[in-house]
DNA sequence: CGCGAAATTGACGACCATCAATTATGGTGG
DNA sequence: CCACCATAATTGATGGTCGTCAATTTCGCG
């Protein structure tokens, strides 16, 4: 059941029940991975479309220098693959932080989407793609606290979307290594930072979840405007 | 004439005359612009499907904080948008830096697109996905020669593709101060990388072309690795 | 030849990396 | 329920990469 991504579709405009019940039939069948699995890796051949139903997870690129970038988070709703459709062979890993199902669409019926969930395919792809720029940008034109303040930023407004904020806080099954991994900074200046953000009376953390103590300060100090969402 | 992305198309595998045709057809109307050109800004509304068939050019993202980021460069060849398809909105702005054309799809055609050529759409988009991570890996794990490296790396092999190189140069007409907005370092470092490249026997410049002096030395800087330009 | 833009240089300082511990946390078995 | 262990978080000291500021030189074009 597609229910994320349907309540992410709505939340600009509404959607036809005929639109739902067709995204409810081609993501119909569901598949469990539980806590650090990875459903590809970087170079596998990709063969499906495959939309995540819930959990959480990462996308991932191995450097020759022997580093590695986190390059985007999954929540449900989003697309993980486009499958074939984008490219015949995956340019990252895609790893799951947490028990999680996904949907994937059968081989036989890629051949023959209806044109209007291609479509709509490849607006889930542009949106990954609006995402990632502005992660170039976050990279290339932040310092480390409005970094790290972004990252936090983009995901609790994804979260919320999804419906799957509570309150302020969202769920965040995610290490200060990988959180360094994601902004390029090393995990001694990610920790440090995080402290400052906490100390701004920002952010928060309890356990596995990522508290917004303040919002608006949170997208003062990382310079966010939620617009690439869209 | 989307010769450019026949060609380009044609490095991996060779197309169907008919697709020839098809591709063609659907990019037949082509108009001029003239240097430091912006076809769209960010925020404008997304009117058309875009293809550039000549010239060159870069995306550009505006922060908050008043600093720019160049997320990417458009050589001919490349989808320079899908336009609705892809989003209502602009997420950054197109700057073509030398005198350009660029086909553009007629509205009424956006409809009633063959599903193969939707699927193309899908897999442009896709490849400018894979370029963007790539370039997020840059940003977020190397170090400032081989960051610039990998930069000139990737143009290079682009290029090449579509027949834009000769020999070991290229066309590359950015200034310093647009390369250090690419990489996300100030023009002076920017500047001194190039020199570091240029004492390398790595890379040079003739003007307003990039001269690639000894691309397997500079690949071993950059720890390039071309495979997510398929 | 003259002008503005672009490239280059030097000095200095800040931000972030590195190295190396120590402390906290959370999951597991006794 | 607590002891135990591995993993994660935190801290301090020091150094290097890159930013900032300010000036000068070179280049491209009319």
């Amino acid at each position: 059941m597609p229910a994320a991504l349907i309540a992410r579709l709505e939340t600009s405009d509404r959607l036809a029940d005929a639109v739902k019940h067709h995204l409810r039939h081609m993501f119909r069948n569901s598949r469990a991975a539980s806590a650090n699995a990875d459903p590809w890796r970087e170079g596998d051949k990709a063969t499906h479309v495959a939309l995540l139903l819930s959990g959480f997870g990462y996308r991932c690129r191995q450097l020759a220098n022997g580093r590695r970038q986190i390059v985007g988070y999954v929540v449900p709703g989003d697309l993980l693959t486009a499958g074939p459709l984008a490219a015949p062979v995956h340019d990252h890993s895609l790893r799951l932080t947490e028990a999680s199902t996904y949907a994937t669409l059968p081989d036989p019926e890629l051949a023959t989407l209806e044109p209007f969930l291609l479509r709509l395919l490849t607006r889930l792809v542009a949106r990954e793609l609006s995402i990632s720029r502005e992660w170039i940008a976050n990279l290339g034109q932040r310092e480390a606290r409005a970094r790290v303040a972004h990252l936090f930023c983009e995901l609790s407004v994804r979260m919320r979307d999804i419906g799957q904020a509570d309150g302020s806080s969202f769920p965040f099954p995610v290490t200060q290594q990988e959180i360094a991994d994601s902004v390029g900074f090393t995990i001694v200046h990610v920790n440090r930072t995080l402290q400052a953000l906490r100390r701004d009376g920002a952010l928060a953390f309890d356990g596995r979840r990522a508290i917004v103590a303040d919002f608006v300060r949170l997208t003062a100090i990382a310079g966010f405007d939620a617009r690439y969402l869209d």
